[in-house]
DNA sequence: GCTTTGACTCTCG
DNA sequence: TCGAGAGCCAAAG
């Protein structure tokens, strides 16, 4: 099986109101490709039945969504981090809260929504 | 087949 | 405590 298809198919794998993180999908498919999930994601053919909205960043917040605005302006490592909480995000937050998950300020309470792999 | 890029994370100043 | 830089692995060009 393929790295991407381990991905989707523990992120199919989040119940409803809980979330992952990006680490730990890397993680539980004994990998250390935190990125590669992420490209994963980003690719998703499997839109709505892998729920990536459900999968964040490790210190809570939920990190990109590729809604419609993809790859605009040149995102090198640094500026990634400064763009945090722009287009498709909102629609990702709204999804989340649609679950009964708490977002605040583009930032989930971990200790309460994260689900154990 | 090599280089670049990315919805990330960790470490150091 | 916070920002910048380096490292990570896969996928796409």
């Amino acid at each position: 099986m393929k790295f991407r298809e381990k991905i989707y198919k523990t992120a199919a794998k989040i119940p409803r109101g809980k979330v992952t993180t990006y680490k730990a999908l890397a993680h539980a498919i004994n990998s250390k490709a935190y990125r590669a999930v992420g490209t994963a994601m980003n690719k998703n053919p499997h839109w709505p039945k892998v729920s990536c909205h459900r999968v964040i960043n490790s210190d809570g917040r939920v990190g990109g969504f590729a809604e419609q605005f993809r790859g605009r302006e040149k995102s090198s490592k640094s500026v990634t981090r400064a763009k945090l909480g722009v287009s498709g995000v909102k629609k990702k937050i709204a999804l989340l809260r649609k679950e009964c998950v708490e977002v605040i300020n583009g930032k989930i309470d971990l200790k309460r929504f994260r689900y154990k792999l």
